[in-house]
DNA sequence: TTACACTTGCAACTTTATTGCAAGTGTATG
DNA sequence: CATACACTTGCAATAAAGTTGCAAGTGTAA
């Protein structure tokens, strides 16, 4: 139980230092994130929360507030649909990492520990706008 | 007149080579992409083909086959679009290559001649499906 | 305790992508 | 060159992801 009241309170002050009213939902959605190892889709969130009748929609606004807020950030990983997860507090300036999703099964995981790094042998590509 | 009929019966032949019926929806689709600099969503490549009235289904499916047959290749770059660009032939076993995406307009430029590497300090991820 | 800006639920809607099926068409074969 | 038949296409319906307007509800500063 101890541990319960602990992630509740963790979610509550990580959202109103972020400038955010905490909301059920929006507690419960961090919550959810919090406890994944890694990143979900909106869909997985929602479903997680299904029996706590948050609309689609609400964990919608409430994922985008959070990712304006850099709570979350929200990741493309390739099969066109987003994915969230908790911004982790470090020493590091950011903690940005590659991510590996499962052609097969559609899992995702985290690779904390493996850092891409752009070899370019071109002089700067040129922009349109 | 002679660069519009080289570059139908190059599309042909392209198309013929990986198995599949020379039809003027999948003819004008491979031109299209080959004469673009930049990988390009389904619905570009469909506005370019408006005026052929060809389906978008029709389109979609194209593109689709010809992915699977090696001649093109489908990149998602972020912003949960499909975008599709003609596999380069070259000495290269592959010409996969990075891609910028302009946030603000939207424009994609490909960065031939960069190339993307990994630097791992950790041991292989692992994978639970 | 209260007012009010911030949130939520609901429903309608947009965009991207997929699928079933009958009708149409490339092309290998004779 | 004619033809059969598997491959393609057009149309329409459907799915999934994501967005938006608005009235009703609620967190929180004061």
């Amino acid at each position: 139980m101890n541990q319960k009241v602990n992630s509740q309170e963790w979610a509550r002050e990580k959202i109103r230092s972020a400038g955010l009213r905490a909301t059920p939902a929006r507690i419960a959605t961090l919550r959810v994130l919090h406890g994944s190892e890694s990143p979900l889709t909106h869909a997985e969130v929602s479903d997680e929360l299904q029996n706590l009748e948050i609309d689609k929609a609400t964990v919608f606004r409430n994922l985008t507030d959070l990712v304006a807020r850099k709570v979350l950030r929200r990741s493309a990983l390739g099969d066109n649909v987003w994915r969230f997860e908790v911004i982790k507090e470090s020493a590091h300036e950011h903690d940005s990492h590659p991510h590996f999703i499962c052609i097969d099964c559609g899992s995702v995981s985290c690779m904390e520990d493996v850092e891409l790094k752009q070899k370019s042998t071109s002089t700067s590509p040129l922009f349109e706008h």
